[in-house]
DNA sequence: ATAAATTTTTAGTCATGACTAAATTATTTT
DNA sequence: AAAATAATTTAGTCATGACTAAAAATTTAT
């Protein structure tokens, strides 16, 4: 069993893991938890204890699959969270988020696999992101990113890399949401900056903006 | 904003107040949170700066008011989720108390008033015991202990005063519900247990057992 | 290849919320 | 009313999970 101050550990060290890959940094880790390198050195002789990750001074951790199974097991009940805090509860995608970060810690399996069932086994969370089954299993959705697409191109809105309140409400502001379609106008080489279609209306949106929105690939 | 240790022990005097009628004294709080009296006076000091008790040395805390009002908070929150639990979530009464003490420390208002709407404001959770509105306002059901009945009277089990799995199971055996018409038909002076008729059947139950059945008075 | 910069770890500290053992106050008993 | 008993508090300690400051190892730059 973990502890609250384990999970989330373990959760981000998952997060960062799959994103680069590799084994992950002590910095990485403080930065992702808004934490000291210090204090993450500290936890990550407890969880290496625990088994969930391998450690070597100065070289960063790896997790086991110990560690992924159990960072898969929170990461399903965070999402399954949100689509019950939004399907039921009426709670929009961006207030989601804060909420469903506590629940994710609640001890019980009969809780979570009632309450997928209860969701109908949803497969995506209300931000286009899969949700691990019973066993861990996902499927990785394939996406490309917004910022990717070239001038006249235009794709699905699938998904979003921040789920942070401030995006998620910028993107509710011009109507972009999941299953949104999405047209590259033009690309402005300097900054990056596109002018895209959303709802026959054309807006500008920054590189950094373009760089959150997932598309069908 | 309170801790889950203080949102605990608030909870706990909160009751203990709501038997006694008085102040509650340490030991009495640390026998219910299966705690030792010196970890009590710790809290109490920190419950008392933070303006939810009176405390005086030797004496005991009484809660005030804004004592009484985050508690019943804490108990909206715990009721709410039984009733989720068991009507939504497939779960028996007697699988939902400790579930539901994890669930009560989550916060957010509008995650437990969208709650209490979409199970259309329940005034009653699966043991029968009232479930405190917004403000903190319930009425108090009018009830008496099986125990007290007479030989040949009957009544309707409205609530129980033990939420714990072994009594629910119990009673669930001998199909003993809310609801649920019981006749006495026997008492035993010596040790004060019962005959009773439940659904046709007749079953001995201790004085303890009917000591913590509550009938519609 | 050595120096500089960066990353990581260690050592020591702090707050929270628990504990034990001893001291103090309150209550009962005689 | 004094002695015995019970309840409560104090003082000091411990585990968890964070922190700072300093030391050590690694990586990058010259």
């Amino acid at each position: 069993m973990f502890s609250l101050s384990e999970e989330n550990y373990l959760k981000s060290i998952y997060h960062l893991e799959s994103i680069s890959g590799k084994g992950t940094s002590t910095n990485a880790i403080a930065k992702k938890l808004e934490t000291k390198p210090s204090s993450v050195t500290d936890m990550i002789k407890k969880l290496a204890d625990k088994q969930v990750l391998v450690y070597k001074k100065y070289q960063g951790v790896t997790l086991t699959n110990l560690g992924k199974k159990s960072a898969t097991a929170i990461i399903r009940k965070h999402r399954l969270w949100e689509v019950f805090l939004v399907n039921k509860l009426n709670f929009s995608w961006d207030e989601v988020h804060d909420v469903a970060e506590q629940l994710e810690h609640i001890k019980s399996a009969k809780l979570i696999d009632e309450l997928d069932e209860f969701l109908g086994f949803p497969k995506k969370d209300p931000h286009g992101d899969p949700i691990p089954d019973k066993e861990g299993n996902f499927h990785k959705i394939e996406k490309i990113l917004l910022s990717s697409l070239e001038e006249n191109q235009s794709g699905i809105c699938i998904g979003v890399n921040d789920s942070s309140s401030d995006f998620l409400k910028y993107l509710d502001k011009y109507q972009i949401s999941l299953g949104q379609q999405l047209k590259v106008i033009s690309k402005e080489p300097f900054d990056g900056s596109l002018i895209i279609l959303v709802n026959k209306k054309e807006i500008t949106i920054s590189h950094k903006t373009s760089n959150n929105i997932y598309i069908q690939s």
